[in-house]
DNA sequence: ATACGGTGAGTAAGCACTCACTTACAAGTA
DNA sequence: TACTTGTAAGTGAGTGCTTACTCACCGTAT
């Protein structure tokens, strides 16, 4: 009687099933690697953060680079981030049949904006591994940044034989756009985590960011 | 008779004056951090990469974290990286005199964007740095990215006091274009080193780029 | 009664850092 | 020229602590 039954949710101490503890695991080492980096964080870190003991990490993970290899795949594959900037996006989706260029624009830059604000761990993460060298974060951004260059880049293209857009490398717009939306969201996370250089709320980043873009690109006069 | 004279000023091995032998581990100690980072390089690495006893890393510096503060002060306040992409920049200043919006974008754009291709070093340490939090990094980049967004900031306030550019926040522009280059030199040097997302030279870079910020706040029909 | 969640107490290797000690060499002296 | 000598460059062999990782062993729920 008195048991500790209704711990077996929690976070943290009291028996839990062997496949929650995992994912417990996972994500406390999670939290600590995108902190500190690979290197930076140790094992026991990872097991006192998550509530265990050291043992009990390795009884899930062989070594600590298996741990850290199923973090990514579970981050990059399984996880909701890999959503990509139009899915669930009924903004972009619309403007994009209503052949509203600014709505393209400024819905994919808003989403893509909060959605670097909501999950800045993973954004720490994936630049720590590009940094550390782990091919499995490369080859991450080069599926997942691939896609959005043919997205971005396939309307693009569609909009300049509407003549609508002038005659431009599509890809390159597209790495102008995306280098607007990751660095504003890296000067907001890694530099200027205080917004002194720059503090907008992130609609005024989208409509800007949009803006600039489109009439870069549009033909003049539009 | 034949002693290692000859060897004095080499790299490596061989008898060094002090002054010598500091820069060099200084210079070694920069090529291992911005590698593999602060906690994944050790001072052992260091010194047998600079080819001397560990001891002797330690009698020029007290401590790895001393040796890390004097490394970035350096690289951040002493040495040529800081130069600003303007400075000895004779097709910037030389536009701005004309008032060749074009011509100022571009020069800017090459300028950075050959730099951080020359200092690749550099930009993985400074990157390094942000994630693991060191204040010192935090300060240069305050400081020195500050004077840039002065520096081009004040440049299209001027525009937009002439009516050459339409009403925008001047900073958001800065940031969109300082976006364009950061994000394209971070592709070719961390994510896309093959270059198969998109393989241009700097100068298509520089121009591209140019032209869509400049056609991003050009009053219409310009 | 046994399978499974969980641990304490290890181990060998690696870490930043120290110290007693050995060179190499330029300047001074005869 | 040869010999001394002070100083600064340089090291091998450690120090105590931390690291990733192991293993024999518990406790409890079914």
């Amino acid at each position: 009687m008195d048991t500790n039954v209704f711990t077996l949710g929690h976070d943290g101490h009291g028996r839990m099933s062997g496949d929650k503890r995992r994912e417990q695991i996972l994500q406390t080492a999670f939290d600590l690697f995108s902190h500190r980096g690979f290197s930076g964080t140790t094992t026991k870190d990872i097991a006192k953060a998550a509530g265990v003991s050291e043992a009990m990490v390795f009884k899930h993970f062989a070594s600590k680079d298996e741990l850290y290899g199923a973090l990514i795949e579970a981050k990059t594959c399984h996880e909701g981030l890999k959503k990509y900037p139009w899915e669930e996006n009924e903004g972009v989706i619309a403007a994009m049949e209503a052949k509203d260029d600014f709505g393209v624009f400024y819905h994919f830059a808003l989403k893509a904006l909060n959605k670097h604000q909501e999950d800045i761990a993973f954004m720490r993460m994936i630049f720590y591994s590009a940094l550390e060298g782990h091919e499995i974060a490369e080859r991450f951004f080069q599926s997942f940044v691939g896609e959005i260059y043919n997205f971005l880049g396939g309307y693009i293209k569609a909009r300049q034989k509407d003549k609508a857009f002038r005659k431009v490398e599509p890809r390159i717009v597209v790495r102008a756009f995306m280098g607007m939306l990751i660095h504003h969201s890296l000067n907001n996370i890694l530099w200027d985590k205080k917004r002194t250089l720059l503090d907008i709320p992130n609609e005024e980043a989208a409509k800007n960011f949009a803006e600039i873009i489109l009439r870069g690109v549009a033909v003049q006069e539009g």
